[in-house]
DNA sequence: GTGAAAGCGCTAACAC
DNA sequence: GTGTTAGCGCTTTCAC
């Protein structure tokens, strides 16, 4: 509705965004200037004599007047809002409650916040990824950070493939066009397994579903710990165990009752881990007596459990500043690449052995 | 730089936005109409025929474009963005890291997701609250959700008088102008210290700031009890600890030595909880023998803890909808108000006296 | 040093 | 039914 010139006034108006809202040419108006002048006075310009500067600074202080983001982007063709993207399964479409992952987005927000970076949070079907792909491409965002690379492999190359200025936190794969960050897994799964063996372990199982990337490595470094310790290694021992805790509990008490034999558990979170250590208490077995346990993540809570747990540690508040700076890289022309994080094995007691 | 028209192909801009983008006048040229009609065809309007409108959808779909929301916004002057706004502390500036909090935004995000809202996260110095209501003010966001009230409550009213739509987490307080969703602090409080009061305790410390509104209300709710259950009540018993933990395990390992005789402890937070069982125990003490602990909130991890933390439950989920509804109704032009959450005691382990 | 005017990508009268 | 045109709030060339 293009009405004629607005009237020279504050008021209110009608419209959606309700009260008024002070705009560059409330401010022209009041200091006796152009649109032009009050634009270059609140960007510094040198143009402007300091006097006239300091006198439309002042007034748009005055009227606590700040400038129309939205409006300058388009006009600069520019933005300074990063997309955080995290996937969900719609056939499971379960809430965010992952701790790591909450964990993950606060120290984005800080590693954001910090470089003077909006973050918009988004949660997107993990089947229609490419849906992310928009957030860049309708000028929403100057690039997108995806929490959790999952399987789309695939997709995520695909979606790189166009230009998409994209980071991801996950696993270091093959074939990968697309930048990521991620923990060293295999390290980290060869640590915690070698800890268990040198503590006497000789039947060490592996709890997680290996089809995700990181999971996979995991178990990698399982395998490579029986190996360099020279021990066989039998894999029914690892058990594909998604992240759902009921399943998990079902499942320990199914194992148990299997009477597969194991000494030790090295689950692929520590969410797994502390279910599977109240499972098997349930069952009757405790921890760290009939089996050691190592989880996955070092988890704030992960220290302050009963018993407390051992874990290998992902450097989260790194992730997230190194998720941030891989991104700000391929905007300034750097290529992506892959970062891996140092993991680091920390003890506690529920992997100690207990000597009798 | 106002460029003489641009070419008629879909060539890359050498600008701050890499790739060529598609928009409207890309299909309308493509399509042999103008670009009216194209935006027309877009949002469905009637005034097209048919025809035309599936070949312009059509065309879309296989250019993959979609609308630039920024001008869009511009051009309609509104906005689906919510900004959820967590405080910081300037002088004590520390990570995004409390699970409860971080529950929260996940919350949040599930519940702007569903109804179709983008969310903005951004952290602000807590005394610089008025930068807030500049997200609103310069077209960012539609609304201001806050989490996290601590002691701004004049500040808050302020911000609401001046037409920010907002939307607090905390507790409801006497003059408040602004909307706030929170939980019965003061029933939550006096739940879990009736519960303590009735396994036998007689001597329930209390700890937390009561500064803080909420926690000020669970102290309320300590007192309650008290007065209901009539027993005599002693203010020496309420410590104003601060959350951070190695302070709290000095201040614990100081009752403990100074012989404040307590045989339960009634803590403002979950977290504050485990570190005092946790301080506890390395004084010799052990819970719940040595002393009956409730704690708040009923994060993910309390039910896992040694022993199984006894807490009064947050209904985090609801607490994002509610927000986000609160938000939206005050769109709608409804007056804020504040929704109390009911409150739930959760008993587990660390609570049920020992019988010898 | 300052203003006029064009245009960022889109929508909606208003014409035809 | 469709095109023309003005304008959302801003920046910047160009002219004075």
């Amino acid at each position: 509705m293009p009405r004629s010139k607005p009237l020279p006034t504050l008021a209110a108006e009608p419209g959606t965004l309700r009260p008024s809202r002070v705009q560059m040419a409330d401010i022209a108006r009041l200091a006796g200037v152009s649109v032009s002048t009050v634009s270059r006075a609140l960007s510094d310009s040198p143009l402007l004599s300091p006097e006239t500067r300091e006198r439309i600074h002042a007034l748009a202080r005055q009227l606590n007047y700040s400038i129309n983001v939205a409006a300058q982007n388009l006009r600069l063709k520019q933005n300074r809002t990063v997309a955080v993207v995290v996937p969900f399964d719609a056939d499971n479409p379960h809430h965010l409650t992952d701790p790591f992952f909450l964990s993950l987005i606060g120290s984005l927000a800080d590693a954001l916040t910090v470089r003077g970076h909006d973050m918009l949070l988004t949660r997107i079907d993990a089947d229609r990824l490419d849906l992310a792909a928009q957030l860049y491409h309708t000028g929403r965002a100057m690039g997108i950070v995806l929490i959790g690379q999952w399987q789309h492999h695939d997709q995520l190359n695909a979606m790189a493939d166009s230009g998409l200025p994209l980071a991801v936190w996950g696993a270091n794969l093959p074939h990968q066009r697309y930048a990521t960050v991620g923990g060293d897994n295999i390290t980290g799964g060869r640590l915690a397994t070698a800890h268990l063996l040198a503590q006497g372990a000789r039947r060490v199982l592996f709890l997680g579903d290996p089809e995700l990337p990181e999971i996979g490595q995991r178990r990698e470094g399982w395998r490579d710990a029986h190996a360099n310790a020279g021990l066989p290694l039998d894999w029914r021992l690892s058990r594909p165990l998604p992240f759902i805790s009921a399943q998990i509990e079902r499942e320990i008490e199914a194992l148990v009752q299997e009477r597969l034999d194991f000494d030790a558990v090295f689950a692929a979170s520590d969410l797994m881990a502390m279910t599977v250590i109240n499972s098997l208490r349930r069952c009757g077995r405790s921890v760290p007596e009939d089996a050691l346990v190592v989880g996955y993540d070092d988890i704030a809570l992960a220290a302050h459990f009963h018993p407390p747990l051992s874990t290998v540690r992902q450097p989260i508040e790194q992730a997230g500043v190194l998720l941030v700076e891989s991104l700000l890289a391929q905007l300034a022309g750097d290529s992506g690449g892959a970062k891996l994080l140092p993991t680091e094995l920390v003890l506690r007691r529920s992997s100690q052995r207990v000597v009798a």
